[in-house]
DNA sequence: GATGAATGAGGGTTCATTCAT
DNA sequence: AATGAATGAACCCTCATTCAT
């Protein structure tokens, strides 16, 4: 990213990230257009590869923004942390649903990169993962409080095991909620089944993993 | 699919068919290039366009091919198949591992349909999808054994869990598989780490519902 | 023309030649199809560029035996022919009539041809018509008594009228004959008509260049 | 057409134009290859489809531009228009002589379009024909003299007969011209024969016609 | 002789990227 | 710094022609 980027007014940065987001939640990674992206955030063709060199300059800008904005939320999140690990990712889920509402392309945009690495881009996603990787979900699981739990219960599997679940649930309303992206009502309807439904799982495991 | 296509030496249609899975296994539908696809195949653009006609029909016939491939292993598998849902699975996954050793592509080609339903092909991929629908998880789930389960466990939410920690053993493994797609040797140690894993989550959820 | 061509039945060169005419009446030269010539003439690909040898030879081809053809019509008709220039382009006219009506394609071939040479053909087609030049329109204008004309009427300057008064109508009628090929009754009304309209010119120019 | 062709220097819209109108002149609108127009115009590929979307547009915007200039000569002329019809179409002729001169493939182009209609465009062109209706031949015939013909002449003929007299020169010398386009000389000695051959035929008539 | 599978140059079109202004 | 016109490689696909069978 071109220095110049930063000294220009925030709105201006954010009318272009937010149309190469949305852009690049829409549509996959080569199949995503710098012309739609320029047009949406109104500026000119030479403005964006002036600050970002290149397509996949920008991809992994973005994935890297979103990386830390991600980290920002989950950091500042963390500090009310609960020490009982359903309740850390009930906070996490609630924490995630407000991003969802607040900016939908930028999760839409997310979920996108986890599931679909395109060639092109692969080795840099994954370069870019493990440089933050210190922000990622291990941090969000420290001072879980591991008492709760059996005794015979090894709770690296249960952990595990959890999240899958989660993103089990994830993925079952991943495409619903795309596609009412523009629908409000519904898009907030999808949004509390999903988190009824996150509470039945949670009581379901919770005897299981818990004393 | 023209008829002269199934005149040609099984080899050359392997060729084919295998040079179209790898590239559509790594592009979107859109970017795939049937270009790519005669060159690896070795054979000339006109007659890949004489035997499919276009580019959709292609992608449409491989899809059609990978699920009938795919319910043929499913309904040998099935006749042996264990009332134990866990030893069901097992089989499942070895089946698939087995179809992921004989052809990586057939695997990863699945993958990418599953996530990523182009615009342009999602109506008849459906169409396609429910034809073949007799053979799909359901149907693989018949005869289960549920009295092996405690009484207090809803097997909804248990079968659910199961198929979820699946999920996220393969999410773990199928990166790492697409990039060791060449290399044969490490191709098969990522196989057997992926099943011994599996191995170990069942061994970890197993008592949890089971009598 | 490959000399195997001679020796397949008469109906087989009939419908190949029928079907080629009919496809190059039907498209500009270069758009014409090869692929349709030999499907509706229900032969091999293989063997029409055998007797043909490629597409131009084709189209030169029928030009010839179009050309041969209507010379020979001619010709019988000339038998008969009127010294009246007048009654000798009736007669020609009704000869045409004739033909169309036999095998519209044959005459809108040759129209096709008249008008709208593609520079890839357009040298050779002119070598074939200085060929054959003896048999065409000049030919058909000996014996013609100019002692009917008016003294002081340029008999080169009437004959030219004459035939271009002819084209005038033809062009008139051509599209809407093509158009209503397949439509018999409507075909024969236009052809009437045609007729009909050739009348009242005659009949307008006839007291203006006779005694 | 994109507002940026206009922005070019005329030059270069020439060069396009001409190019264009040189290949549709040559080749039926399928054939006529985009290719070969930016290779003579000496432009890029991108550029001509960013001016014209398509080959669809650039054939239509060509015809519409012809028109245009056409009704614009015509109109031009009209303004000297001489009652006596002979004189009127000498007038024709004599512009459509500048035309053609100043822009042999103009001409061209204008005798291809209309004697082949291509299915792809019919429709559009038509609707540019009929949008443009107002300055066709019709109009290019009023405030004749009928006076200055005999009285026995229905003039519905001889009008028929002069426009036919010439459009029978015209033919002879169309395809000439063309094979003449890039040698001046000749060509400028065949349209000097034309227009002597038109002077020729025209003597011939008005004898007939005129009092 | 006859077939039709196979070829590959060429078709129209798009789009990330560059560069003169 | 900012624009958007210009580039050209790559896209999917067609079709006259060849050649193994």
């Amino acid at each position: 990213m071109h220095p110049s980027f930063i000294k220009v007014s925030e709105e201006k940065q954010r009318n272009i990230i937010n149309a190469a987001l949305n852009e690049f939640s829409k549509h996959p990674y080569e199949t995503a257009s710098t012309n739609k992206i320029v047009k949406e955030a109104g500026i000119s063709k030479g403005i964006l590869f002036r600050y970002f060199g290149n397509k996949k300059s920008l991809y992994l800008f973005l994935y890297e923004y979103v990386l830390d904005k991600l980290s920002e939320a989950i950091f500042a999140d963390l500090k009310l942390a609960d020490p009982d690990v359903f309740e850390r990712y009930k906070q996490l889920i609630s924490m995630k649903m407000n991003l969802v509402q607040q900016n939908p392309a930028f999760f839409h945009f997310m979920n996108r990169v986890l599931i679909e690495k395109s060639p092109e881009v692969t080795t840099e996603l994954e370069k870019i993962q493990s440089l933050k990787e210190e922000n990622n979900y291990d941090k969000f699981l420290t001072d879980i409080d591991y008492s709760f739990f059996k005794e015979e219960i090894d709770t690296k599997y249960a952990l595990d095991t959890i999240k899958w679940v989660l993103d089990g649930i994830s993925n079952r309303y991943d495409q619903q909620l795309k596609e009412s992206i523009h629908d409000i009502d519904s898009f907030n309807t999808l949004i509390d089944q999903c988190t009824v439904e996150i509470e039945e799982y949670f009581h379901f495991l919770k005897p299981l993993f818990y004393k």
